[in-house]
DNA sequence: CAAAAATCGTGAATTGTTTCACTAATTCTA
DNA sequence: TAGAATTAGTGAAACAATTCACGATTTTTG
């Protein structure tokens, strides 16, 4: 579980996406790449990509690049994409009833589970296979499940966080414009759609564009 | 329009997140605010809030803080929040849907103009007061909008980024797993939810967590 | 009003990430 | 099979961002 803790943050964020890609080359038939195809394809630095899979250790072969299915198989192992992540999504709105509706599973390691909301409306509604609880019954439902997405209004943000935590949740996808506290072992990744966008504009106005840069 | 250019991008990226405190605050009746309280709402480290602020030159006072008044004003100026950019929305699913439902106005200075989906049912519809019109009505409508959303299913990425970007759009919002190709003046933020998912469950299970980080 | 407390702004140190540029190994070509 | 081409892996440099820590100044307290 806990690692030999080498890996940059910034590489072990781009995982998911070389092993993406690495599974779309698989499925094409594609035995072999290098890492100047990975790089136009993913748009990060060949030698940026380099250096990421040298922290796995040597993984490729000189003058030839890396075998497709060995990588793959490294990575899976890595990502630990044999076993899947159940995962709970609380707030069943617009945003919540978007991911209900979409496939995690394809292709990705987690899976929600159930979904819960404070709407005796969308309680019993089963939203692309997903069940939907009322919020009353989190506690007695949730069993182990770890993971979490929140999509409730900003202002019962806090208030599901702390009853998450209390179930025994240690990641969440917060994408309420809260930036809620939890105890320092519960992990909070923050998606702010409206910041993103305010961010890109400002991107736009305020910096001359010259290449790709997240 | 372009700038001294001198504030590093990660500064960047947190002006609408205080921006929109700030304007939460404003509304609340405070006039004062320290680094160290703005740090402990939003989650930054007061030494880079700070640092951040200094790169507009001297907005506090010593052994005062800020005005929360007088930098809210400052910051509206700076990321052009009298001025209304206007938006597009291409791809009316799930995704799309969720967007067009949700009010980006409030609070922010984007708004969704229009919508366009390849889908007859579609068509015709007004999501949240957003029309939506067929995509083969696109280079028609687009007018002057620079900024776009991406919300199409990941086959018609790239085919619809090339629409996009020959209407004269220079900031796209991309939602789908493709990795588009621009010309090098046009921006592309990514926002990848399966891959935001995967990466916080490989955080949780490698990273010994001790304190909040992004 | 004097001493204590608060708090900004910032130089310097630290930490983290990317990129350059080269070596060594392998593969490819004719 | 010999020479050319390709490409991984990596030390070192460059770049970017964060954090420490302290002086200077203002506010607050008694
Ligand atoms: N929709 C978007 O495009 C968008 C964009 C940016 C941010 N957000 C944020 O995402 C969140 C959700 O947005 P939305 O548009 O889906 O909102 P929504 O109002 O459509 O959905 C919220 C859902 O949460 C449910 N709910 C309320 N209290 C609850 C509770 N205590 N427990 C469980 N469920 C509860 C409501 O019944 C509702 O179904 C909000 O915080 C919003 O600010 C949404
Ligand atoms: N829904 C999610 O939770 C989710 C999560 C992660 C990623 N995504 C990605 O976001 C994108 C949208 O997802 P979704 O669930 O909303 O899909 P969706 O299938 O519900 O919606 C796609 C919409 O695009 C329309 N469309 C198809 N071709 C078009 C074209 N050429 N021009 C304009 N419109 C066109 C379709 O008619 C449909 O309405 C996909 O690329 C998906 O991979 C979605």
């Amino acid at each position: 579980m806990t690692d030999q803790q080498k890996i940059p943050q910034a590489t072990a964020k781009r995982l998911p996406l070389y092993y993406r890609f690495l599974h779309n080359l698989h499925l094409q038939g594609k035995n072999r790449v290098s890492s100047k195809q990975l790089s136009e394809a993913i748009k990060v630095d060949s030698a940026t990509i380099r250096r990421d899979f040298s922290y796995f250790g040597a993984l490729g072969k000189k003058g030839y690049g890396y075998n497709v299915e060995y990588l793959l198989g490294f990575f899976r192992k890595t990502l630990d994409h044999d076993e899947n992540t159940p995962v709970t999504l609380v707030g069943v709105g617009n945003l919540g009833t978007a991911f209900l509706n979409y496939n995690f599973t394809k292709n990705n390691n987690t899976k929600i589970e159930m979904a819960f909301d404070a709407d005796k409306e969308k309680v019993g509604e089963v939203i692309g296979d997903i069940p939907v609880y009322h919020v009353d019954e989190l506690e007695d439902r949730m069993g182990s499940i770890s993971v979490a997405i929140l999509t409730v209004p900003v202002s019962e943000a806090q208030k599901m966080t702390d009853r998450l935590v209390a179930c025994g949740v240690t990641g969440i996808l917060n994408f309420t414009p809260a930036r809620i506290s939890v105890p320092s072992d519960v992990r909070v990744h923050h998606i702010d759609l409206a910041i993103e966008l305010q961010s890109l504009v400002y991107f736009m106005k305020h910096y001359p564009m010259d290449q790709d840069e997240e």
